[in-house]
DNA sequence: TTTTTCTACTAACGATTGTTTGTGGATGTA
DNA sequence: TACATCCACAAACAATCGTTAGTAGAAAAA
């Protein structure tokens, strides 16, 4: 048992950094051997913890796709508004990405470098992630809580587009910390769909 | 002069299939060969065309921010309300992507791969662009046109997130052309800054 | 003790990278 | 005719890529 959290941990770091690198460099442009450099070691030895570059890449993705999808179902499970339910879908995953920012960036900048078969489970991950959101905004639309003047999909686009930068350009130091981050976008997005 | 026309012609033909082949494949992942293959030349060839593949992407990437700067120095011009003033650099910003939504995509998420001193050069630029939109809330906000409860870097930030996306997603064949886009766009997220 | 597991090494592989050199046909201009 | 420009080629370059093979010390488990 401590073998295998020993083995974990030193797997986790190379993972970790590996995010740093991918996140910094892009996938394709960072190299096993920078990765190795950034750990101490020669880039043989990653191959003692890992089997390949991309088998990073996708334990960073999928590992990230997992966390969005329990979090959305946590909310879909709530008798709320449809505009509460989009605020509290907004919240959580917000506070998915701050939990992992690095691994959050390569989640959304990486995932096409992926090879086939993953990148087409990936992307149909995503997909179903994106139109459970939408099926929530077009809820908001039936009960009259949302305008209907806007198309939907350029809602649920603009919204993913909002969110999924968040890990390039905010600073967990800085004076907002994710709740509230999440609570002003949340509040910034929604009021933006509201019928005023 | 129909010499430098023919030159400039074959010469942008390689540009933009570069920015084709890079918005798909990312630059580090694009090979000169994939790009040669793609015009049905040798690679080698290109060189009788361009200096380098990193002289692509300076092209791309600087003519772009170009545009976007032209948009915004007409808009800043206008003596309208701030609200209006934003609205119409959302709707320029989209049309001068519109334009080009290829080498957008590409000036977007490629850009990191610029060498130093382009890539500072090009953050400058870029820095200085989200400024005068901030400057543009701020007034807004001066003015009692915006909420003064939302926090003005997530304001910008979250702006141009869901701008900077549109070419990720976007499909010209589709239902709103380019003018509907960015009036939807401007409304939904103006309207979201809006006090009640 | 013996055995296993973890972690790292050196050396090397075949493939691919961006790019240079030198060449030459085709086309248009003087 | 003679010259210049454009555009493409084949061949090759050093550098770097991800990865494998084989080895070995150190620590933990039996």
């Amino acid at each position: 048992m401590s073998d295998a959290i020993a083995n974990l941990s030193r797997k986790e770091q190379v993972i970790r950094k590996a995010a740093e690198l991918f996140k910094d460099k892009g996938y394709a442009a960072a190299s096993m051997r920078d990765l190795a450099q950034l750990l101490g070691i020669e880039a043989a030895s990653l191959y003692s913890h890992i089997k390949s570059k991309e088998e990073i890449l996708r334990s960073l993705c999928f590992d990230m796709a997992a966390e969005f999808r329990k979090s959305l179902e946590e909310v879909e499970k709530q008798h709320v508004p449809a505009s509460e339910k989009l605020r509290n879908g907004i919240i959580g995953h917000i506070q998915v990405m701050a939990k992992d920012l690095t691994a959050s960036a390569v989640f959304m900048n990486e995932h096409r470098h992926l090879s086939e078969p993953y990148l087409r489970d990936f992307l149909l991950l995503r997909i179903n992630y994106i139109n459970r959101f939408k099926t929530i905004i077009e809820d908001g639309v039936r009960t009259g809580e949302f305008k209907n003047t806007i198309d939907k999909k350029l809602a649920v686009m603009t919204l993913f587009s909002s969110l999924n930068w968040m890990p390039m350009w905010y600073d967990p130091d800085s004076s907002i910390d994710p709740q509230a981050l999440g609570d002003q976008l949340a509040d910034m997005l929604v009021n933006g769909l509201k019928k005023a």
